[in-house]
DNA sequence: TTATCATGGATAATTTTTATCCGCAATAAG
DNA sequence: CTTATTGCGGATAAAAATTATCCATGATAA
């Protein structure tokens, strides 16, 4: 059982998105620098992410990335689920019923207990992932992380944001 | 994320195992024809096990597996962490040290958060995998499947499970 | 008009998973 | 003692998934 690196990736690109500023955006390329990461590949996860609807991406010159939505309302399972997919990690291929003794497809129309009891942990395992909101672990880097690595994060953002052109305005406002 | 199949199929004969009688074994091969399985693969994931004491291997002529102990102090856990290997699923590559901007090696000391957070929702992943004994499972098949294929189980057992010999007696019990 | 950026497809390189084979040691049975 | 069966381990191969790169395209800010 192995998680990809994207993961990886995907969750601190989206931490550090969640530092820019209102509806600034940072490119993939800044942030495969940020983390030493080859930009291509990373533009794959990045584009899972807008996929589903956790980014969202300007495209142009002074185009890139930013949360579609506040942190507070991205889970890490949304961004494991974007980057692994949905499918369950326990595949049921229903051995049991690929013997030379298989019965008449009636007899297993309940449920395998062996995949049951997988996927209830399962359960458990992406509640706990939906329990960690992105604003959470940003908030917590910030309290708990080194003073210098805080700083280094946030002057990164502070340098490589790039603010959006302000959709037309009737002056009226 | 993904499991190999071969933790289906370890459960699977492990809940096999612990319908044999005392001290008799089941040979590989009979188990890879249960379940319509590569023998050969299908010792390399016993072996697996029988390394990981879950079961023990018995050489030669009326050779085979059986359990190491009893199905109640077994678990899912035990079977999944045997086959698929005792790593966590995410691997934290540090990438957060990996960029231009990395600092003093003294400024990583504190762990990283995200790597926190994902072995958290881990351990609980499994927890619930502990929680699942095999003897549960056993059960819950006993009771709960289509009677013919418990039926179909019991007798694939019977007919295919093969009595130890007894080790030497001093006849003075 | 130009340069920058995300997108999507095609493709390649690498690693992991799945699977097979063979020689070996153990051992039950004849 | 011989033979046949079984698990073990290593070597190897085949297949699939992961990781990575490249290029053509469309969007858009300057």
């Amino acid at each position: 059982m192995k998680l990809g690196e994207g993961v990886e990736a995907a969750i601190h690109c989206a931490a550090m998105l969640a530092g820019v500023d209102g509806n600034s955006t940072m490119s993939g390329a800044a942030m495969a620098e940020a983390f030493g990461l080859s930009p291509s590949y990373l533009l794959k996860h990045l584009n899972q992410l807008t996929t589903a609807r956790i980014l969202e991406s300007v495209p142009g010159p002074a185009g890139g990335y930013r949360l579609a939505r506040p942190a507070e309302r991205i889970t890490l399972l949304d961004i494991v689920l974007a980057v692994e997919g949905r499918e369950p990690a326990f595949r049921c291929g229903e051995i049991r019923q690929r013997g030379p003794t298989k019965l008449d497809a009636s007899a297993y129309v309940k449920p395998c207990g062996i995949n049951a009891a997988m996927l209830k942990a399962e359960r458990a395992y992406r509640t706990a992932l939906a329990e960690a909101k992105l604003s959470d672990i940003v908030a917590d880097f910030m309290n708990d992380a080194d003073p210098r690595t805080v700083a280094a994060s946030c002057a990164f953002v502070e340098r490589r944001q790039r603010p959006q052109k302000v959709p037309v305005q009737s002056s009226k406002a």
